[in-house]
DNA sequence: CGGCTACTTGACATCTATCAACCGGGGTGG
DNA sequence: CCACCCCGGTTGATAGATGTCAAGTAGCCG
């Protein structure tokens, strides 16, 4: 179990941490590595695994029949990759960029869930986060303005990414533009213009993979609270 | 206890039911009526009860600090009111008319769900389906014109509404077009428009308190998948 | 160096929001 | 019992924002 290290200590450690249950999570999950754009799962399939999120960064979303796709989120190191819950995947995942996971089997994980209360209660609490951000979510798709989206994003995956590499002036933004716009409901041409809006009214400065946000406008910025999963 | 029986069935009997859990739940709920209107519990309120909803229609919904409002869902009979995790709640909850709600001491639920190993279960389950509710309701407010977000609500509506009064041809509809259109990201003029259009295209009749989905339209007019909680 | 892909920018179309007037039913008070 | 008022709903005219289509630029990889 060389680079599980970096999954579970996120996930699991957060508050109580059993070394049994640690120790069976472990003998369970098998790591894995994907190339960017490449789909580590798919909406509709048999969920056989779930995934824990290791290295990198997933983009899940969503297929309409008509083609238009809604990302539901992007998750970062030690978030969990689809609920182990139900057996289809509700959505699909995939690279963006390339992702250490952790793999493990449905059926075993399901029953570790179920004889340790204390595993139990991090997926309750886990879920209950993942409904929050949904609802702030859905809160500013219905009511934001395409600038509203746009700073509210920058805002949250800056806070989130933060708490991985902590210092830090640039966001990176190792997704497209067109991840980001169908994450907030937008086309990838406002996207850009929004943000060329910013820069110029020097809000934020945009660098090749990523953005500085500045200082002055991050307070006038934040008004949205809560954000991805 | 009288009036309880309506909401426990549905909610706790769907699969796994055993008696003495019940018999627990049912010695905690304390039975509660609220006119049309007023309001059961508010966003950021200490969360000392949690809520299951007996008789009516209650809307969930967050107000942002301009005065916008996001209708989050429309609970029925059988529908939790918040999810007991959590120390506060997180959106507001009021009576559309008359409604019957039992009302569970926070701690005392929780500490009964945390030893029935059933009861997390179903807990979970529901939280799952809430999160699943959210992530449709996100793909319809991302990607939707006015006219899938209307015909997709009122689709979901029928379904879920079917499900309690099961032979009627009308749809009830007792939440205002305010409602509806905080719900679906839109003006209450826009969801007006949107049904006047529906009507003339002879899709659904606007009746009363409600409307009547025409049977032709029907199939066409499914394409979206899930909906509100 | 060439070609691809992501991104940007521009002109224009479309949709929904906005502002405002009007309609109609239910309840209240005269 | 009738008239009025109030509220929710509908409808119209107009404006503003985002989507659409299209061209052009920049960085990356072979």
């Amino acid at each position: 179990m060389p680079r599980t290290a970096s999954f579970f200590p996120t996930l699991f450690c957060r508050e109580s941490c059993d070394a049994r249950e640690l120790a069976e999570l472990t003998r369970l999950a098998t790591p894995i590595r994907f190339d960017g754009g490449q789909t580590i799962f798919r909406e509709g399939d048999v969920a056989r695994s779930a995934f824990g999120l290791s290295q990198g960064v997933v983009r899940l979303y969503r297929l309409l029949p008509d083609g238009r796709r809604q990302v539901v989120a992007f998750a970062l190191p030690g978030d969990f990759l689809a609920m182990p819950l139900g057996d289809r995947f509700s959505f699909s995942g995939d690279a963006v960029g390339e992702v250490s996971i952790c793999r493990f089997p449905r059926e075993e994980l399901k029953r570790l869930i179920q004889t340790n209360p204390g595993i139990m209660r991090q997926l309750i609490e886990f879920a209950a986060n993942e409904l929050q951000s949904a609802q702030d979510q859905l809160t500013l798709l219905g009511n934001g303005s395409a600038e509203e989206r746009v700073v509210s994003f920058l805002v949250n995956w800056r806070r989130r990414v933060a708490r991985q590499t902590p210092p830090s002036q640039a966001v990176p933004l190792p997704m497209r533009r067109q991840d980001i716009a169908d994450f907030l409901g937008l086309k990838l041409e406002t996207v850009s213009r929004t943000f060329a809006k910013l820069e110029q009214r020097n809000a934020i400065r945009i660098v090749p993979h990523g953005v500085v946000l500045m200082r002055p406008e991050q307070g006038a910025l934040v008004a949205e609270g809560g954000g991805a999963s």
